[in-house]
DNA sequence: GCCAGGCGACTGGTCAGACCAGTTGATCAC
DNA sequence: GTGATCAACTGGTCTGACCAGTCGCCTGGC
């Protein structure tokens, strides 16, 4: 739907025109926050390339003028945004990083973590975005694209069910190119996450199916419904592989969840 | 497709039978980053609720056993996550924030800015989400959902032209209640941050045409979007919804991107 | 000439102590 | 009772110090 009104996106309140203009409440603002703002904007414009290096932390109490600590609380927030890192005894200086799809997978892990949210939620996410991917990836997919998934699935029917590790790898790899082939590195980025998320969340009842011996089940399974995607995005059929990835993630975790979250699942299946 | 081998996920090597025990190299583990590990594992735990308290950071100090400027560089970090929320002067201490989603919004907003996605992508990924929701939301509304929305589509109608900020707030309200007709917190909290990445990245490009009086059809067009919307949900229609919801974004943004991008968007139409 | 080793000048990480401005709540004068 | 005052906090910032790690240079031995 969008239609958050032109310009009035988020309280930029400045400029209402035919208003008796009424003062903005000023907020202060943080000494560490400017110092961190202007090196973040000099890193996102590009005028601080990923594998630059920022000066030391003495130099720069000199040019921002202010104490070491606001300095240093300002690379804080940097680095924990992913755009630097640094190590002691570097006499370079901090690295610049770029902006990296990390914060967004951490962000996206804490969200999954919450309480906010359960286990139910995070499978019907991915359903979501492991759907979409396929949608987009069946419209837009080059043939050398095919090949490799193609290839991908062959591998992965090798591994079985000797190797669940490099099957495991097989099939990353294989959303991978999933991803790529729609072009959207966002959708890939949050999918990825999820999957992660999903991945650490489960890990534990999974395992106690592997040992129970449904491990090699479980991985065939997995082989036919990646076959089956593989058939619609060859196709051209982007419903069709967007339906058949829900079906596939629904069938490989309902046995797995509560009652309720299975109803969940459902609901999202078409 | 899932498949993470079971048990094998994201290289939690411990323990791997046979193999003779390879050291795992050891990195030093900064002060700051176990304080801020143990705080923000009570808050994701549910320890520290939103809305609890935080000792005072001199406090801290004498719990952790170190100095000031590490527990303050471990606040900042949870500060810029967005975790925590401090203030001057504020005898409770830091408040705790829980877990939202502006870090994932600031997240995306960076990675749209550079040179890994762009705008394109960024509204492509908000079409997939919103449409997703209206999926969802058809499939488990409830009647008073479908009120609650009714009302707010005449609410915006009657912000047409002259309110554009109400407008905009309604706007943003149909869409949280469409989230929670859906029923996934950790979806609405993704498409809630796109909404607001996409309408930062944007903001410049739309105030030219708010300028250019363009604002009060772009409000008109988004009325009778939701309001067919509103039908399919009304219908339990989801796959209408959803189609429903791609060509709103769609129609709404296009005008303002690039070609290059304008094709993305059309490739996510259906 | 070359290389190993050591030395020194850095680096970032941490701590201690101080001051400031802001907030708050109790106290006190009216 | 009400309003101003004040003291005891808070977080934000600065200074100066020390430590351990890292790197570049320089020197001594080969």
């Amino acid at each position: 739907m969008s239609a958050e009104s032109p310009g009035h996106g988020r309280g930029h309140a400045g400029g209402e025109p035919g208003k008796p203009a009424a003062f903005a409440p000023v907020r202060p603002v943080r000494a560490y926050q400017r110092v961190a703002e202007q090196i973040e904007e000099r890193i996102l414009s590009g005028a601080l390339p990923p594998g630059s290096r920022l000066p030391a932390e003495r130099e720069l109490v000199r040019q921002f003028d202010v104490g070491r600590s606001t300095i240093r609380e300002a690379l804080r927030v940097l680095q924990s945004s992913g755009l630097i890192r640094s190590r002691p005894g570097d006499p370079q200086g901090a690295e610049v990083l770029g902006v990296s799809p990390d914060t967004l997978s951490h962000a996206l892990g804490r969200l999954a973590r919450s309480h906010l949210s359960g286990l139910g939620e995070l499978i019907q996410f991915r359903m979501v975005l492991d759907a979409e991917s396929y949608r987009l990836a069946a419209r837009l997919h080059t043939e050398e694209d095919l090949r490799r998934l193609t290839e991908l699935a062959d591998r992965m029917e090798e591994y079985v069910p000797h190797d669940p590790h490099a099957f495991s790898r097989a099939d990353a790899e294989f959303h991978r190119v999933v991803a790529e082939a729609g072009g959207n590195a966002l959708l890939a980025l949050c999918a990825r996450a999820v999957h992660d998320a999903v991945a650490d969340a489960i890990e534990s009842k999974l395992a106690r199916a592997e040992r129970a011996g449904e491990a090699a089940d479980w991985m065939r399974r997995s082989v036919v419904h990646h076959r089956h995607v593989l058939a619609a995005l060859g196709d051209g059929d982007g419903p069709r592989a967007a339906r058949l990835g829900r079906e596939a993630l629904h069938d490989s975790y309902a046995p797995h969840v509560s009652e309720q979250d299975r109803a969940r699942l459902r609901a999202a299946l078409d």
